[in-house]
DNA sequence: TGATAATGCCGAAAGCCATTCGGCAAAAGC
DNA sequence: GCTTTTGCCGAATGGCTTTCGGCATTATCA
């Protein structure tokens, strides 16, 4: 199954065992992960080689996937969020969806429950941008139709936080 | 207005000044924010200070809004992620859905066009925890009703990447 | 066009910080 | 109860970030 090679599904990461600092210490890199391991020590009660280990153990087993810099859509030329609903002829389909992934406008791409079979994040420079993209979705063998919706305003956008206790 | 102090509108982020060597920059960052100013200075052809001064500039232009780590979802007991339409009575009432915000499994928190106004990203340990949340949210006055989207498989999920040319 | 200011870059140096290592204590396994 | 494993610390090292002075190029303005 080639097309599986990239697909992330819950029950091929079963969760790892965390204890009380594992789950501070990851929710204070999910939120700035530019602090030093001299002041994650201070916020924990750790040395800095032990944060450091935690972090190397976290990596390694996947709990940290990876640490990205977050830009602001606006300020690079992409100000208009929209959410893609894409309706299929039959779930077959959707495995052409995955050409979509080199576009760097497409920010996520899901399999979803409801009536549609797929459900995309992308962000464009404008809505003119967002026509050619829904044009090229349409232009693919298979697929019904699709219902945009527009973010006015975004409120909160963030990444996964651990779970506050076991 | 107190309610817009952290209201992210397009307007207010007008487009920063970019050269080629800032996109691809930025790209590389959002990808892996790990790498060091020796290892990007090779690809961009730039002494290590240089690749600072620009990262500098660009975290204080706040084209870069931070560093943070990206968290494995599954395996920190979050494996159910679901997009949950809300529809209200009002438009007002969407002031209401920001203490929202608070709560660890809301990633995303948008206003959108179309039937219903507001549009959020969850991400839960189980069913359960995705029925405690709607029940909280209905039980909130002016809230008519959820449309709730789980997602079944991933196959992307990233930030904002910036665009190939000016 | 020519002087001046501003920008962006480099190389060298300084200092902080990540990273490694040895050793220890506590817990787990047998 | 002994052994193994785990997790931590303190010290030391090496790499990397960060600063600084100076230079070249470009932009500004007369």
């Amino acid at each position: 199954m080639k097309e599986d090679t990239n697909r992330i599904r819950p029950k091929h990461a079963p969760p790892a065992r965390l204890d009380d600092k594992d789950r501070t210490l990851l929710g204070l890199l999910a939120e700035d992960s530019t602090r030093s391991y001299a002041e994650l020590g201070n916020l924990l009660n750790l040395s800095p080689p032990a944060v450091h280990e935690r972090v190397k153990r976290l990596r390694q087993d996947g709990v940290i996937k990876a640490n990205v810099a977050i830009l602001n859509g606006a300020k690079i030329g992409r100000p208009l969020l929209t959410f893609v609903h894409v309706d299929t002829t039959s779930w077959a389909v959707t495995r052409h969806l995955l050409v979509l992934k080199e576009l760097p406008e497409v920010e996520e791409i899901h399999t979803v429950t409801g009536e549609s079979a797929m459900l995309l994040k992308v962000r464009t420079r404008d809505t003119q941008a967002l026509e050619d993209l829904l044009e090229r979705i349409h232009s693919i063998e298979g697929f019904k139709g699709t219902r945009s919706y527009i973010a006015l305003s975004t409120y909160l956008e963030r990444g996964p936080s651990p779970v506050a206790s076991e």
